[in-house]
DNA sequence: GCCGTTTTCGGCCCGACTGTTTTCAGTCG
């Protein structure tokens, strides 16, 4: 078992629990306890297998010896047991909004319902509607939450298919029957969600390289197996294509492969104009026309059409051709020109690392600075902190500032913007910090006049140097709320306010397909983890796979700038308004 | 189930909103 797979079953302790109205307490316990895991800074299998976790805040003797059956056998002998009193279709309940533990179980036990397909029914037949507690409203927004829900079946989110990806590029790498070795699709382009992944290797030996594939430990299922391609699914559910061409093929599967459809489309009309046919296999030449230039990898088949090579992300066939062809595509930013970045958690609000563990795994990182950015007092659920509590804060940060060599930490908060747009602190205590994310977090069901006015109040504010997480949306779960964003471009414009891009894989948010409309404005960006972990420091590379597929470029990224000039750049955001 | 400069029990995270109620339960952040 992997630390995310412990993990995993902790969260599900905490569902069934909730559904047996077990003691709230108790619940939170799991539940920290499954995040205590994941943001685990080290091998904690090794150690739980060792029976050597110990004076790990939030694991207790009891959490500790679970991990360590888990670590030790694979399974948990009290989650079997709990497990076994409900259907496992049960858990697709809780990703409905709208329904929680209480309800869920009063559906389960009147009326059998024990999954999202039963639920459809049980609201269709008005059955949901007698229970107590249900009414006409309450079916109406449970009907709008399966549609949600269904609209995105069987969708991944970039996070959760990450390790599916590294794991079984590896296992292909490995293969010495295999030469060259890709991912491509959605994934590859870059996209929030993909609904399967696609693998493409060149080999001389397919059939053995399929066998090998299909026998991958992490697949459940074979859908579809044959001499150059095999279909799996995994236990969650995602399929996995894999491809198997020549080495001579190989650069027109990748870009066949990787699409996006419309992008092709557009490449073989491009090829057709020059009397040449493009497949995934080959170009072909028509009577007359003058051959292509030999092409040995993705680059040779566009330069064979005169065009600068067009990076995956950028493959939409949303201007990039004629970009290409023009040599003005954008030269997008790398995850490797980030040299700090702002928005993360501690432990003083709802964090699982502290101060130092924070700064030091940015350093590890190679980040000039990080920005800390915890929760203000409105925001209760999170811990949010007080004005006492920020300045506080910002005294440790200073102390610990004086310690570091070439590091800096930043003192920031992440402000909530209240109903009426007015903030959760006031100026005085803003001005006392480095930076300032204001964000909402509250009253979402605003109509969209209201809640654009509310943001752009907010934006006003000279001491907001950026607006967080634009649309609140959470990648398969819920959507936007109502808001303007041109409107709210147009505000951050005429501010120079930065617009995150909030890079947690539930988020990436503000959308790729805005940044194009923002950058025109002048509106620069900050690629943002929203990191609650030192672990989550790593979704920096989700922010950054967006933050390219919306064009966007070095110098449209103000956490690029080295450590001087992004402390000018805070430093002149206030000074150009008060 | 976790935690403790109050050490083996008694706290632990609060408030808004919604829709169902007719004073409150459930969900969500």
């Amino acid at each position: 078992m992997t630390a995310q797979d412990m993990a995993d079953v902790f969260h599900r302790i905490a569902l069934l629990l909730e559904l047996k109205g077990e003691n709230p307490f108790k619940i939170r316990a799991y539940k920290t306890g499954a995040e205590t895991v994941e943001g685990f800074a080290g091998d904690i299998v090794a150690l739980a297998a060792a029976n050597e976790l110990g004076g790990i805040k939030g694991i207790g003797e009891a959490l500790r010896d679970k991990l360590h059956e888990m670590a030790t056998t694979g399974k948990l002998e009290f989650y079997d047991k709990l497990k076994a009193e409900f259907p496992e279709s049960i858990f697709g309940l809780f990703d409905i909004s709208g329904l929680g533990p209480k309800k869920i179980a009063l559906l389960y036990k009147e009326l059998k319902v024990a999954g999202v397909a039963d639920l459809k029914r049980a609201c269709e037949s008005g059955e949901a509607g007698k229970l107590s507690g249900f009414g006409d409203k309450t079916v109406v927004k449970l009907l709008e939450s399966i549609a949600f829900h269904e609209q995105h079946a069987s969708e991944f989110r970039l996070g959760d298919v990450a390790p599916v990806v590294e794991q079984v590029l590896a296992a292909l790498r490995e293969n010495k029957q295999v030469g060259r070795v890709e991912v491509c699709g959605s994934y590859r382009r870059g996209k929030e969600t993909v609904h399967d992944l696609d693998f493409l290797v060149s080999s001389k030996h397919p059939q053995e390289v399929i066998d090998a594939f299909v026998e991958l430990p992490l697949f459940v299922h074979t859908i579809a197996k044959g001499g150059t391609k095999a279909s799996t699914r995994t236990k969650d559910g995602l399929q996995c294509d894999l491809r198997v061409v020549s080495n001579e093929e190989f650069p027109f599967a990748l870009t066949y492969f990787t699409g996006s459809k419309e992008h092709n489309v557009a490449l073989r009309q491009r090829c057709l104009a020059r009397g040449w046919s493009l497949n995934e296999y080959a170009i072909t030449t028509s009577e007359g026309a003058e051959p292509p230039p030999p092409v040995h990898d993705e680059r040779d088949l566009y330069r064979a059409l005169d065009m600068e090579f067009i990076e995956p992300e950028l493959r939409e066939n949303t201007g990039e051709l004629d970009a290409a062809l023009h040599n003005t595509l954008p030269r997008l930013v790398e995850l490797s020109n980030l040299r700090g970045t702002f928005h993360n958690h501690t432990t003083a609000s709802d964090g699982n690392a502290t101060l130092a563990q924070m700064a030091e795994a940015a350093q590890e990182l190679g980040l000039q600075y990080l920005g800390i950015a915890d929760h203000s007092k409105s925001s209760f659920q999170a811990n949010g902190l007080d004005a006492a509590r920020v300045r506080k804060q910002i005294a440790e940060i200073r102390a610990l500032n004086d310690d570091f060599d070439g590091f800096k930490l930043f003192a920031g908060n992440e402000v909530d913007i209240l109903k009426d747009g007015s903030l959760d602190f006031d100026d005085d205590l803003l001005a006392e910090l480095d930076y300032v994310v204001a964000s909402v977090h509250s009253v979402m069901n605003l109509p969209e006049a209201e809640m654009t006015k509310r943001i752009i109040k907010a934006i006003e504010n000279p001491y907001v140097t950026m607006l967080g997480h634009v649309t609140g949306r959470l990648l398969l779960q819920r959507p936007s709320y109502a808001v303007n964003i041109p409107a709210i471009i147009d505000a951050a414009a005429a501010t120079g306010t930065i617009i995150e891009l909030n890079a947690s894989p539930w988020r990436l948010d503000m959308d790729w397909r805005w940044w194009k409309l923002a950058k025109a404005k002048g509106v620069r960006t900050s690629i943002n983890p929203d990191a609650h972990s030192v672990h989550g420091l790593q979704d920096l590379f989700f922010g950054i796979r967006s933050a390219r597929k919306g064009w966007l470029e070095r110098g449209d990224v103000v956490n690029t700038l080295p450590l001087g000039k992004i402390e000018k750049l805070l430093q002149a955001k206030r000074e150009r308004l008060l």
